[in-house]
RNA sequence: GGGCCCGUGGUCUAGUGGUUAUGACAACGCCCUUACAAGGCGUGGAUCACCGGUUCAAAUCCGGUCGGGCCCA
């Protein structure tokens, strides 16, 4: 035997870190990967998720990216110019607990450009964790181009939008409910608000209408009734029909408003619920919320920023929450206008961070207009390619629920900061110019900006020439939702103000790869942007996967305690390293999985093959290895079997005279290779991935190479040409999904890296629909056959005599005869 | 409480109207055959969650029930 070219046994994980190393080292990495505008081949930007730093980076994000990675390594396969950004989302309230917690110091304790200072330093630390997993799982992103969203070009963006949406009228200012946490002194959004059950006291309290009856209201916010809007009960509440319409009398002391409201009849009231009758406050939950706007009552302000009573409340003013509601019940108490009081659990919606008791009060905030373009966006969205296309239909049912406008302000600090200043009689507005990154809390405006009517938004002059006019102007002290700038993601790395001449060709952008959960976030405001500022669509395709679940089909989270740790499975195999994970099962046991290797390269095959693209994944490290190490296993032997046959000198033409099984296993690859080439153009990395699977480690070394051996170890010139042809290609076809294992194998063989090929290899080299009509039966015969001589005791390199060959293998009859030493 | 998605051998999975329901892992049996025992070959094993409907024909379409998940309230 001669001796392979590939020494290795077996692929291992060590070889495979190995070979990254090298790769993520080589100098020649942006030639490889960077992206050449200039190249003149069609572009495709990928819009990639932009990572949020924060210690370890979730396994399931990390099968998602790379996922990502496969796309942009096929896109490139297929002569595509690709630009596969590698960006950080650094803005955010995440790093500023992390800071405040890491000092033991509240945020509004510190100076603000000092903390500023802190966070910048914090999250670059955890910005390098999340490189080195980008590298250790294979990625193939631009990263000599790294973007962060804290950056002065990325905020720049964020803010030249802002003023541009603002002039345009899409952004407004209002007075409106927002959920707010006192003890953070900041609006939150819908999705930072987590519910906790705490015990807390239903208060039944008796309360009076105009003609004196008594009505008893039950509440757990007695504090609120200074802010109640009107009371009501259900239409169907036979109990208190002949009330509706009456005023009824608040039971406590008010200041500054009528001391009555009105009973009506809602729907939303539920009558088994206490007494039946609801008092709706500004405000008590969402569903007051509701009913103030659907009735067009007028909030009262009961809470203010710094979470006391205000002046309407009379006796409690200045109060916290929670002593007004102890006074209130007290006094209460003392007039005897409580019926009964009873200890209850009840769901309370606190921060996600803080765990603080939220409040829903009047803020005046700023807004990006959305309910106005619903149906241009959705004119949009079906121009754009949704993969798998089903998921589009989360979009479409949360666009269906958008009823009010976007909050975009915050009262936090490391974030970027709203790029506007007021007049000193608040009437007009300074906004800064397109391209500059400002920071108002601290700066003046810059030369350049426009001063224009704050609420009509004319175009009064330029800041320089009218500075004198406007007195003492006051920064925006606000910042930005962070979807205010993630939302700008496409725009920026499809090369939006900072490269007009790329922009053109590069919007809408490819491809928006991302997770289902943030659909209604990421996804709908890209969308919204994109459309309220360019009247376009703006993705060309759209990419939406599932989430990795536990193995048992449940979310991870801390909380279950069924995380994985991504470190933990890539390194899984390195150095003689098993991996171990102990996971709490869903009867509340610990289950502990094991697994001896795992690693990058078969970590990505499993996500490639184990499941369609937009469903849950389950991740089971177990699994992965067991189902595909072997693959990899397989592969790496047929390479290394191929590699001790000397490489015919033109591996491109195909020879003159092929013998017919080979003929015949070049037709079945042919169909494999338009097959996985429709596919990869299709963003349908399963079927791709599949298909080379199948063939790899089917039919290829389970019967033809069984036939070809012999003629292999002769020196045969049309089974070695056979041989490395299909390697060369398939290694090609494969590298999308494992890059490292299949540049590995063609330098090694081919002096050329399969990572390399920039046009998918030509197909057909022999395609003869005939003979790939013949593979059942080739197959069918060689099982039958192996069948036999097992059911005869023999072994399978033994004679077998009395097998005839089916009439359509005749050609077939020296092959199969030598291969199975039929006699 | 509302919306959406899902339910296929022990486990995971393919399959959106048409032969005997795909494949992988696990199980079992045989084999160290000059790439691979971290292999190879073979064998079992599923009334496609349940009930009803449409149809010549249903895993597939429709309605309902049950179970799981995600999101929202």
């Amino acid at each position: 035997m001669a001796k392979p070219r590939l020494p290795e046994k077996r692929w291992t994980v060590d070889l495979e870190k190995r070979i990254q190393e090298a790769h993520y080292s080589d100098s020649g990495y942006d030639l490889r990967y960077g992206f050449n505008p200039d190249s003149g081949k069609e572009i495709f930007v990928i819009d990639t998720p932009p990572p949020y730093p924060s210690g370890t980076w979730h396994i399931g994000a990390v099968a998602q990216y790379s996922m990502i990675d496969v796309i942009a390594r096929s896109q490139r396969l297929l002569g595509k110019e690709v630009f596969f950004p590698w960006g950080v989302d650094r803005n955010g309230i995440n790093i500023e607990f992390t800071v405040e917690k890491k000092h033991g110091k509240k945020m509004r304790t510190y100076d603000r450009g000092d903390f500023i200072h802190l966070c910048r330093e914090t999250i670059e630390e955890f910005t390098q964790a999340m490189r080195d997993t980008a590298a250790r799982v294979g990625l193939s992103c631009d990263f000599a181009r790294e973007y962060l969203t804290d950056s002065t070009e990325y905020r720049a963006v964020t803010q030249s939008i802002f003023s541009k949406l603002f002039k345009m009228g899409e952004i407004i200012e209002d007075l409106r409910p927002n959920i707010y946490d006192p003890v953070e002194k900041t609006t939150i959004a819908d999705a930072e608000v987590e519910r906790i059950n705490r015990i807390s006291k239903l208060v039944d309290i008796k309360w009076q209408t105009e003609d004196g009856e008594e009505v008893i209201i039950s509440t757990t916010r007695p504090e609120l009734i200074c802010a109640c809007g009107i009371v009501a009960v259900h239409p169907d509440d036979d109990r208190y029909s002949h009330l509706v319409g009456k005023k009824i009398i608040l039971p406590v002391e008010v200041e500054g408003r009528d001391n009555f409201v009105n009973i009506v009849t809602h729907p939303s009231v539920k009558s088994e619920f206490g007494s039946g009758v609801l008092m709706v406050c500004s405000f008590g939950d969402q569903n007051d919320v509701a009913v103030f706007r659907e009735l067009g009552l007028k909030p009262f302000q009961a809470i203010d920023l710094d979470g006391c009573m205000t002046s309407i409340s009379g006796p409690l003013t200045g109060m916290k929450v929670k002593d007004a509601r102890e006074s209130v019940i007290e006094s209460l108490e003392q007039q005897g206008r409580i019926h009964q009081i009873q200890e209850k659990e009840q769901e309370v919606p606190v921060s996600e961070r803080g765990k603080n008791p939220v409040e829903t009060i009047l803020l005046k905030e700023w807004y990006v207009r959305q309910t106005h373009i619903q149906e241009r966006m959705k004119e949009h969205i079906e121009e754009i390619n949704f993969v798998p296309p089903r998921n589009k239909q989360f979009l479409l049912d949360w666009m269906q629920n958008i009823s009010i406008d976007w909050p975009i302000s915050r009262r936090r600090w490391y974030h970027t900061e709203i790029p506007i200043w007021y007049s000193e009689d608040e009437s007009k507005v300074i906004v800064a110019p397109s391209g500059t990154y400002v920071q108002p809390w601290r700066e003046e405006p810059p030369s350049g900006s426009d001063v224009l009517d704050r609420e009509s938004r004319e175009m009064l002059g330029s800041w320089d020439e009218l500075k004198d006019d406007l007195g003492k102007v006051v920064g925006e002290s606000k910042v930005f939702d962070t979807w205010m700038d993630s939302s700008n993601s496409n725009l920026f790395v499809s090369g939006y103000l900072n490269q007009p001449d790329v922009f053109d060709k590069a919007f809408p952008t490819s491809l928006r790869p991302q997770g289902k959960e943030i659909v209604r976030t990421w996804l709908y405001y890209t969308l919204l942007k994109s459309t309220l500022l360019l009247d376009k669509p703006g993705f060309s395709n759209v990419w939406i996967d599932g989430l990795g679940m536990d193995p048992w089909g449940r979310k991870m989270s801390k909380s279950l305690g069924n995380g994985i740790d991504a470190d933990t499975v890539l390194e899984c195999g390195a150095s003689g390293r098993t991996g171990s994970w102990k996971i709490k099962g869903t009867d509340g046991k610990q289950v502990q999985l094991k697994a001896n290797k795992i690693g990058s390269e078969c970590f990505r095959l499993w996500k490639a093959c184990d499941a369609q693209v937009g469903d849950d994944f389950h991740i089971n490290p177990e699994e992965i290895e067991a189902k595909y190490f072997g693959v990899l296993t397989k592969l790496f032997n047929v390479a290394r079997f191929a590699s001790q046959f000397e490489v015919p000198d033109d591996l491109d033409s195909t020879p003159s005279h092929l013998n017919i099984e080979d003929r015949w296993i070049l037709s079945e690859f042919s169909m494999c290779m338009s097959q996985v080439q429709e596919n990869w153009s299709a963003l349908d990395i399963y079927s791709a991935t599949q298909a080379l699977k199948n063939f790899g480690t089917g039919i290829l070394p389970s019967h033809w190479l069984e036939m070809a051996k012999t003629r292999l170890y002769d020196g045969d010139q049309s089974a070695a040409w056979t041989i490395h042809r299909i390697v060369r290609d398939f290694m090609a076809a494969f590298s999308p999904v494992c890059p490292f294992f299949s540049h590995h194998i063609t330098s090694t063989l081919y002096e050329s890296s399969a990572v390399d090929v920039r046009k998918f290899p030509e197909t057909p080299i022999v395609c003869d629909s005939d003979l790939c009509a013949l593979s059942n039966s080739i197959q069918e015969f060689n099982s039958a056959t192996w069948k036999q001589k097992k059911d005869a005791g023999l072994s399978l390199n033994a004679p077998i005599e009395g097998i005839s060959i089916p009439t359509d293998l005749v050609d077939f009859t020296d092959v199969l005869t030598a291969m199975h030493k039929l006699e």
